[in-house]
RNA sequence: GGGCGGAUAGCUCAGUAGGUUAGAGCGCCUCCCUUACAAGGAGGAGGUCAUGGGUUCGAGUCCCGUUCCGCCCA
């Protein structure tokens, strides 16, 4: 009995490793038509997903498990398909974060990067990346991501330094990458410049200060103003009112004194002050507030920056020089409250600008950078989706791209660090003028001298990410992987990175291939706690999912994230829903080693054609129905639902009732024996082969048992097609339209677990002991013979015993002291003297009959009403088929209840 | 301020072709270690599908309004 020398529990830990690296080793997840081998053969349509690159210094989060879990399902369904199937893998360099990384290790051994200077420290991060770099990547083979791992890219390889240096001469060379002074957002603690995206903004309590702002002409006159950054004054130029406030008219065109400072500063007019807001009267600070600048530019208003990089106070802030900015905005408010400038504070909420990462305040910095001119680009990438030549799912998320793209700024593209791709402009220290260069120049492309530097920023990292889907294939360059694989098929990956990532991927691939990167984006919701909290350290309350796949397995964890979410909305974890799915993985193996145990217990081959029972023409059905389903919410992107489903057909349609059924037709032998056997292992094949891009170890592990089971027994076992090498390449089995036989089969094997569950309810209301066997009579009518048929289920399903069980068309003898069951007009007895009591028995009954009667009287009225001329007839024909039995049922029970009061 | 999502069993959620007795997992109650599986089996309790209207023969599902919760953008 092979089936019984599997362990009786499913050991994850023994077979996931071993189980990768043999499908990887044998090539698998490469795709079978390549265009860099003789063979290739370009009719084939490939499917293709670049996968969202991890930081190549990180560490996998339920993020990543999620990803992985939805685009192996995806990679291995369609591979399944027969299609050519590429998955490329790979990470990204994540300018910000890794550097930070090893800058903190620089500050254990007391050192800074400038200390060490560029290339020094440049030489760190590559080490730091080669030692922890594939970390990340090991553990998204641990999902069971069948990427192909022969073509795993890096943001900063040579080929994909190349594709972003073309990029950005190209769109310099357009006109669409401009170096300017503008207002950006600026992180102190990292000193570089961040994108508009890379900013939050919070609701916090803060103070409104509100100080007078004293006439030069006349010390004892003042505006009154409130700030909410006080230190700022320090670089105020101006104090503007509203053109049409009559508060403050008289006060256009003179000067006031900052405070302390004691610069003179103009009083103007600006329709750009809200006259309801604090005192009415704004002051003024250009270098550091995005809409003071504006006014600033309108007034031609001196612009003095107060700050350092680290946001500390410079040479301009006067006496408060080297303050940090917070320090400074105590000290210079308790000098002018002794210098009697104070009016007052008031509590005020205020939207803090913070940094995503880190979450420190940006301070709003005027500061020459590179920025993407993004109009052009965000014309084409929004007709793209427009025009249905991209799908966005859920749909509801086109909305939310349209708002974006429609109103998108400038990218700022320069960030003052050293880790990335560096900005490939240099500078001529004679003539000034710019090199863009896709080679590195040796001399000044205007004026020829060999005196240039190179400009000392990189770029922002979701610049290389852009262009992921083709520099991943070889672009610029135009190699048969690009020819063949691009564009790509479904970007899936979170919906809290689509204006990051996808939708400048849409952009630079519209731009720079002239098509669109990918058919479709699938977006996931994020993961929380199980009631719904953000994960987060100081909650303590993350999961950490290699933990989780130590202790439930792999399978568990996939299974729970692609069945326990939909498109586009968040998903709650939690370990018991894991282990539940744990507990699936289980279920599936058991019913696998039940299996293959029946293979030994049949014949090896059959006598004659087959006979099938009426479990097997239901399971059958069933199976049938399930492959439809399936294949419509694949096709749909509700991999959810599908897993559900495989999930529903298995546990509680095949291993409930059909493997129940199996062991007493197995018990027949002969033919019977091996038909049910040959129904067993179809139905597991199938099934496997339908789980296992959800769960492909338990799967491929048990079809490797089952495979090898069937061939020692006989060919007669295997597929039509034949046994696959792998269940990973086995084929996706294919829906067929329902044939005419299959809904009979269905009611009519819905009626006996109907009669057997009434059995088993009564048995547990009367006290039954399990082991108990108890004498049966059905009176069925016109389904006898389909029952008599089933005489042997029914009674090992029900626990009748077999010799006293009697099925009769109807019934002659009068009721006497017995148990009566009325199941869709088929009258069950159950003569058992010492379970009877009148009583109780007549009170049964009636209620049974009051709901029957209930029934009756709603599908009466129904009927009776407009619902039968209006609805379509099947509909109406099946409200009457259940009036007909409730009638029956009536009828039985009134028959039984005047019985019992003989 | 604009947009979006959610509200269904004690908890967490499915229910995306509108079909008339609303499902799962977990939790709870009873019983059972019956040779696939106690990570299991059998039975059971538990829901006016947030709310008010509308469309329809028929609404958890479609439309309009309201309340509460959450998210995104400004």
């Amino acid at each position: 009995m092979p089936g019984y020398n599997l362990p009786k529990t499913y050991d994850f830990s023994a077979i996931e490793e071993p189980l990768y690296a043999w499908w990887e080793e044998k090539g698998f997840f490469k795709p079978w038509n390549d265009p860099n081998l003789p063979n290739f053969d370009p009719s084939h349509k490939p499917f293709v997903i670049s996968i969202p690159p991890p930081n190549v210094t990180g560490e996998l989060h339920l993020g990543h498990a999620m990803f992985v879990a939805m685009e192996d399902l995806m990679i291995r369904y369609h591979r399944m398909k027969g299609e050519p199937t590429l998955w490329i893998p790979g990470t990204d360099h994540a300018g910000i974060a890794t550097q930070l990384l090893v800058e903190r290790e620089l500050a254990k051994e007391g050192l800074r990067r400038e200390q060490l200077g560029r290339d020094e420290f440049l030489r760190r991060v590559w080490a730091w990346k080669e030692k922890y770099g594939n970390i990340i990547t090991r553990q998204i083979r641990r999902l069971g991501a069948s990427c192909d791992w022969s073509r795993e890219r890096f943001t900063l390889d040579a080929g994909l330094s190349r594709a972003v240096r073309e990029a950005f001469v190209r769109l310099y060379e357009k006109g669409l990458i401009y170096r300017g002074l503008r207002m950006i957002n600026w992180s102190p603690g990292l000193r570089t410049a961040v994108s508009d995206l890379e900013v939050e903004y919070s609701e916090e309590p803060g103070t409104l200060y509100y100080f007078k702002y004293v006439l030069a002409d006349d010390p004892n006159t003042y505006i009154p103003v409130a700030t909410t950054r006080p230190e700022t004054i320090l670089g105020d130029t101006a104090v503007a009112v509203h053109p049409q406030d009559e508060r403050y008219s008289a006060f256009v065109g003179r000067k006031v004194r900052v405070p302390i400072l004691n610069r003179l500063i103009p009083v103007i007019s600006d329709p750009y002050v809200d006259p309801q807001f604090g005192t009415g009267a704004l002051k003024v600070t250009p270098a550091h507030d995005p809409n003071d600048y504006q006014i600033a530019l309108r007034h031609n208003l001196e612009i003095i920056n107060i700050m350092t990089e680290e946001a500390r106070i410079n040479e301009a802030g006067g006496p408060y020089a080297g303050l940090d900015r917070f320090e400074c905005r105590k000290k210079l408010w308790e000098d002018m409250r002794a210098a009697g400038l104070v009016i007052k504070e008031e509590p005020y909420t205020l939207t803090v600008p913070r940094s995503q990462r880190g979450g420190e305040i940006i301070e709003p910095r005027l500061s020459e950078q590179w920025f993407v001119r993004i109009k052009p680009l965000a014309e084409a990438a929004l007709r793209a989706v427009q025009e249905g030549r991209i799908r966005i799912i859920p749909e509801r998320f086109t909305k939310i791209y349209y708002n974006w793209m429609e109103n998108i700024q400038d990218w700022c593209i320069s960030r003052q660090l050293w880790w990335g791709h560096r900005i490939p402009v240099w500078y001529c220290d004679d003539c000034g003028a710019m090199t863009v260069a896709r080679e590195d120049p040796t001399h000044c492309a205007t004026c020829g001298s060999m005196r240039i530097h190179q400009d000392e920023d990189v770029l922002d990292t979701w610049f290389s990410s852009g262009l992921w889907p083709f520099s991943t294939l070889g672009w610029p360059e135009e190699t048969p992987d690009y020819k063949y694989f691009y564009p790509t098929s479904v970007l899936e990956t979170g919906y809290d990175i689509l204006f990051f990532w996808v939708a400048r991927m849409i952009m630079f691939g519209l731009e720079f291939t002239g098509r669109e990167p990918f058919h479709t984006v699938y977006l996931h919701g994020l993961i929380r706690d199980e009631h719904g909290q953000k994960m987060s350290k100081t909650k303590g309350n993350v999961i950490d999912p290699l933990e989780v796949m130590n202790q439930m397995g792999t399978d568990a964890l996939r299974f729970t994230l692609l069945v326990g979410s939909t498109p586009g909305n968040d998903i709650n974890l939690s370990l018991k829903k894991v282990e539940a799915n744990r507990n699936f993985a289980n279920k599936v193996w058991n019913a696998g080693r039940f299996v293959i145990g029946a293979l030994d217990m049949c014949p090896l081959a059959p006598q004659g054609a087959p006979q099938w029972t009426l479990a097997d023409s239901w399971i059958w059905a069933r199976l049938q129905n399930l492959l439809r389903e399936v294949e419509r919410l694949f096709e749909s992107y509700q991999f959810g639902e599908a897993g559900r489903q495989i999930y529903d057909f298995f546990w509680s349609e095949f291993a409930d009732w059909y493997i129940e059924i199996a062991k007493i037709q197995l018990a027949e032998g002969g033919d019977r024996a091996f038909y049910t056997a040959y129904t067993l292992v179809r139905v597991l094949d199938t099934c496997l082969r339908l789980l296992h891009p959800f769960t492909p170890f338990v799967t491929e592990a048990l079809w490797g048992h089952l495979k090898k089971a069937a061939q020692s027994k006989s060919e007669a076992f295997a597929p039509k097609e034949g046994w696959a090498e792998a269940l990973i390449i086995a084929r996706w089995p294919e829906p067929k339209a329902a044939e005419e036989w299959e809904e009979q089969k269905v009611a009519e094997f819905s009626l006996i677990q109907e009669i057997v569950r009434a059995i088993r309810n009564v048995r547990t209301e009367k006290k039954v002991p399990p082991a108990r066997k108890i004498p049966t009579v059905m009176v069925a009518g016109e389904h006898a013979d389909m029952l008599k048929e089933q005489t042997q289920i029914l009674a090992a399903l029900a626990g009748i015993a077999s010799d006293h069980f009697h099925i009769l068309e109807k019934r002659d003898t009068k009721p006497g002291n017995e148990i009566t069951l009325v199941v869709s007009g088929i009258e069950v007895y159950i003569p058992l003297a010492d379970l009877v009591d009148p009583a109780e028995e007549r009170t049964r009954l009636e209620t049974e009959l009051s709901e029957a009667e209930q029934q009756i009287a709603r599908l009466e009225a129904l009927l009776a009403g407009p619902f039968a001329q209006r609805a379509p007839s099947h509909i109406v024909e099946k409200e009457r088929q259940k009036l007909e039995t409730f009638r029956e049922t009536a009828q039985r029970l009134r028959e039984q209840l005047q019985a019992l009061g003989e």
